[in-house]
DNA sequence: TATGAATGAGTCTTCATTCAT
DNA sequence: AATGAATGAAGACTCATTCAT
């Protein structure tokens, strides 16, 4: 018989479908999806293994909502930069606290991160929703940076280049801890890059 | 009693080991590390499924050499990087040069790299592996720009960034193929950016 | 508290149970017993899961009431046969006639033919109710046949063996398809058969 | 992986590989096809789960290896039917011990007899065997009965009735027990039938 | 009466690893 | 050293039936 996945319309059905989600979208995360299994999800969900698959197609589709519902915080905190006007001559210090913050956020879900980036690079239908999503956050953040007039030229390139060197240097200070790297030196280099993409 | 690892000192038992770690290695990075099993991978090498755990304590052992063998080809081209001494003026074709030989590389070699790259993120070992070898690659650099007189101040850090933006452009160009990028004017700007870490 | 299976009273409710037999009993027939689940029937039938257990006792129950509601025009059309008087010596052509819709009848309901046929084979139930069936049926032909003034004589085996050899030569031109038996020379040896058996 | 269902070469596995064709297959008559279990079937062979999906793609393989080894026997013991030449006059009296002889066979397997005829009722693949030997046999008879000199004129499908007629009476006798019924009588005109076929 | 959400035991199947030879 | 047969635990998923509302 073709799968009937019910769409919820009970609130407590609604909750219990999120609650399902949170728990294993949370336990994948910690643990890798292989090495989660639907038991477990339900269990730390609170429900039975079976109301799990009148949810959920399988396995891999917790995953995914829950990507969908949690993903955006974990991978693109990025989208609720906001620079300042660009005559302002702010630039570097919108940015040097945004790196800050980002940091924050990507400490408390580190795992969360780690596992879902594996998920990316095994992946093609994660892959695919990542990177549209990533377009989707390019965009926005364009909209954001004309408005507070930015030239437009070349605006997605630099905007791109701009979300990698963030990222890179995110992920540097929080799971490298390369010892010969003074991450403060770092930090400015990658400040002064950005600055320097949008400058003139 | 505790099964013996043996290293194996005859020629034709070191063969054996090597196209089981080639044979495992290349399925793995093809197919997934959860989506190869010990069954293929003794088949593909010609060997017996017993056999493979005398040479290797598990499945993932097999790839952790692989890893180890393979990797650095895969993931560190840029240690061939050279640039030429500090006053040619002649760093930022270097660069370019480099960069279109290392998405060569990488184009080769795709489906490894996403594989391995899941894993580095999925397993703490892979990571750590993953981490030093880029430590060893940063000095190595380090090392080879010293002797073409380029200012120590800073290098390790300039480096790394370098061999993050590198990443980051060749993985946006080999894979995403976001439509709204001109990926020749994002290249322009990542080796503007790079040739001015190193600038004066 | 043992669940009482309820007789419905209310002319809205005998609808309905009559909806689930229909719709149950045209899915098993349909896909089989085992390929078809109670969610799928309440769906069909367009009433609630929970619903189906005031009505019947578990799943087999639908099936078995379906089966007593509809299992004669599929497994005994014969009971319509009707000879003309014995001394009118159309004993032959009207098997004849017969056998040919029979076939026509058969045809129509092939597949839920088969369904029950495996049940009947694969369930003691099913073939107590089917062979009590056989039983009745043969008898009121018996009574057909004395009517007609039929030699009272070993009449029931007569008669038996007569539905075995319909049954027998129409699951044969039905299911079978045997290359090399010609199916015309097949029923006028069936034919012949039958009227031997009658004759004298 | 494409799996690999070996073929086992060994004595030894070879036996295996036999036992649980036996088992399975004894189950499944038993107890019916979706009753049985392969824990079950690995119990009762003797060996492990695991063991058994090496030998066999799935449950049904099992069922289709232990059909194939062992259902001629239960469905075509009259493949062993020998007739005397035809103008032995002897007709009868042979036909009338194989029936007994049948009856016999029939009683040892009933159950069996009962499973798998549901299985050809419900699955197209036992169907389609189950069909072609039925031919087959027909063939091997109708070269018997041509050796002993019977006229070639519509064997097969005399043939086919017989068998009809022979299979239809046995299971009568075994199964049913309609108490209205005289058996004697009944194998006495279905006798008659068939010496009536093959006659003049 | 009726709903449909919830249960959880049960099933097939896979596969890393061990073991008899 | 080598083989490949054997193990059996574990996992994803189904579905008849029950239960809270």
């Amino acid at each position: 018989m073709e799968e009937m996945i019910r769409e919820p319309r009970q609130k407590r059905a609604i909750e219990k479908k999120n609650k399902i989600i949170e728990a294993g979208f949370q336990l994948i995360c910690q643990n890798g999806y292989y090495n989660t299994n639907t038991k477990e999800i339900a269990l730390e969900a609170g429900v039975s293994t079976g109301i799990v698959y009148q949810y959920f197609k399988d396995k891999f589709d917790i995953f995914m909502d829950g990507l969908k519902k949690y993903g955006d915080d974990i991978f693109f905190p990025i989208i609720h930069f906001k620079p300042e006007p660009y005559d302002n001559n702010n630039f570097y210090s919108t940015v040097q606290s945004f790196i800050s913050d980002y940091i924050q956020e990507h400490k408390i879900s580190q795992v969360a991160h780690e596992e879902i980036t594996a998920m990316i690079h095994s992946n093609q239908e994660v892959a695919n929703y990542f990177y549209e999503k990533e377009l989707y956050v390019t965009d926005c953040l364009k909209k954001v940076f004309l408005e507070n007039h930015f030239p437009e030229e070349h605006l997605s390139e630099k905007i791109h280049i701009m979300m990698g060197l963030v990222d890179l240097l995110c992920h540097e200070i929080i799971y490298h801890k390369h010892s010969s790297i003074n991450y403060d030196i770092m930090t400015e280099y990658v400040l002064q890059s950005i600055v320097n993409l949008f400058e003139k």
